[in-house]
DNA sequence: AAAAAGTCAATTGTCTGACAAATTAAAAAA
DNA sequence: TTTTTTAATTTGTCAGACAATTGACTTTTT
């Protein structure tokens, strides 16, 4: 996406943020003289909210804002670091003690980042405390060698924020896994919980744009301090490997 | 969305499916050309993939098929009924008994459908069994009225399934929020678990395409038998309410 | 022969202008 | 007031064009 429709995207959200649901919004011609873009421009942004299901296009009637185009901002398909998430849903939280060591992958670190059996990885964990509290344990797992040693030094904040800021290597998306296990004795002790306790743990695979995996994650969070939602939408997904004719 | 564009998005998806990932795909000319579009009706529908992170579009130099395009379709973003994704994951099940009842709502519940506090309501509750465990349980609250008593009688299914097969009223989307909770006397029965065990619960709103509450879900699932997952994409998302300047 | 520099077709991003079909609101008629 | 007719509006789609840059090819130089 180009930096230009990048901004016409912003634009156009602003815009349709001032519009109360279930009005219409201007016409195409109008709007694209308002925002100063060609109609063909300002359609195929409109295709991306229209997906969304935050505008809803009537041919010939006009384009209408949703209804309940709030709270997905704070879904789980944008993928933002727990710190940021925790700032935003307005929780103090601190950072606990921070571990940070490398070592040789296990079976299944080597299979979730792609790497041969005998491959060192950085092992990084860490806790997220609020009102001296835990209440939520990150493990990260990455390749050695990708983020530098003087870069590991002042970490301070979240992996993900880490590989966001400097850029390279591009990410693309998280696959996320949703379950609830049971607290470890380790686990348990961390949290303050009994043993057995449940808590909700995403295991989450971090893909960069040409695909390989440089973030293999485990989030256990306590019940009740964090809240997780996701937006269902009904109807087919067109995904291009439902039903391939050749393979 | 109109007829003809539902078709270009599934050929296009189609064509898509049978590029390796890595490849590019043919010239935009031609492809229009290929599909029997112009070249601004097929942009707007390569929008849509390229928001989804199928395809990934380069200037001047080509459109490609993305790496790791698999897995997205069973992830928690498209809204299907337990049933049907039972069925898909290859978990043979059956359904325990079925409770339909009419009564008054609650406070909370007439809140999340948008309803009176003296109003009445449809409380539908079934467990999900395999091997003759249970490994779901689910409630659903409807509005009363909208389906039909004659309807109830032979429901066997899902209540997303019913709804969706009736097509009215057309439904939009469903906000899902994933919790944790431990399990109360009556569900740790149910699934013969001990009180107090860790449970994935699922609660949903679903929402009609004019913005109205149609059903209040609580769904319950013992872990270790469904596996959930979503796709969280970097960057932001584009997302009109979450900077409004005027509100 | 190999490497570097230059050339040119190819490709996406964007724009202008246009037409069809159906909706919606205004105007006219009963 | 009610109904019918009319006209402007609006989205969906198309054709054609240009700019800027890339990437492969050709040529030149070492």
């Amino acid at each position: 996406m180009t930096d230009t429709t990048q901004g016409l995207q912003e634009r156009l959200a602003e815009l349709i943020a001032n519009t109360q649901p279930g009005e219409r919004l201007p016409s195409e011609p109008d709007l694209a003289r308002e925002l100063g873009v060609s109609r063909a421009s300002l359609r195929e942004a409109m295709r991306t909210f229209e997906m969304q299901g935050i505008i809803h296009r009537r041919p010939r009637a006009g384009t209408y804002v949703m209804q309940p185009p709030a709270v997905i901002e704070s879904g789980l398909e944008v993928l933002e670091s727990i710190d940021t998430l925790a700032s935003r849903i307005g929780l103090p939280v601190s950072m606990g003690d921070v571990s940070i060591r490398t070592r040789q992958a296990s079976v299944e670190e080597a299979t979730a980042l792609g790497l041969e059996e005998a491959a060192k990885v950085i092992d990084i964990r860490r806790s997220i405390l609020t009102h001296k509290k835990a209440v939520a344990y990150l493990i990260d797992i990455l390749p050695d060698g990708l983020v530098g040693d003087e870069e590991m030094r002042d970490f301070q904040g979240s992996v993900l924020d880490l590989l966001l800021k400097r850029g390279s290597p591009p990410l693309q998306s998280s696959r996320c896994e949703i379950n609830v296990v049971q607290a470890s004795r380790e686990l348990a002790k961390i949290f303050g919980i009994q043993r057995g306790d449940g808590l909700l743990m995403l295991k989450a695979w971090l893909y960069t744009v040409s695909g390989k995996v440089v973030d293999y994650s485990f989030s256990y969070f306590l019940p009740g301090y964090f809240r997780f939602h996701v937006v269902r939408r009904v109807g087919q997904v067109l995904n291009p490997n439902l039903n391939p004719t050749i393979k």
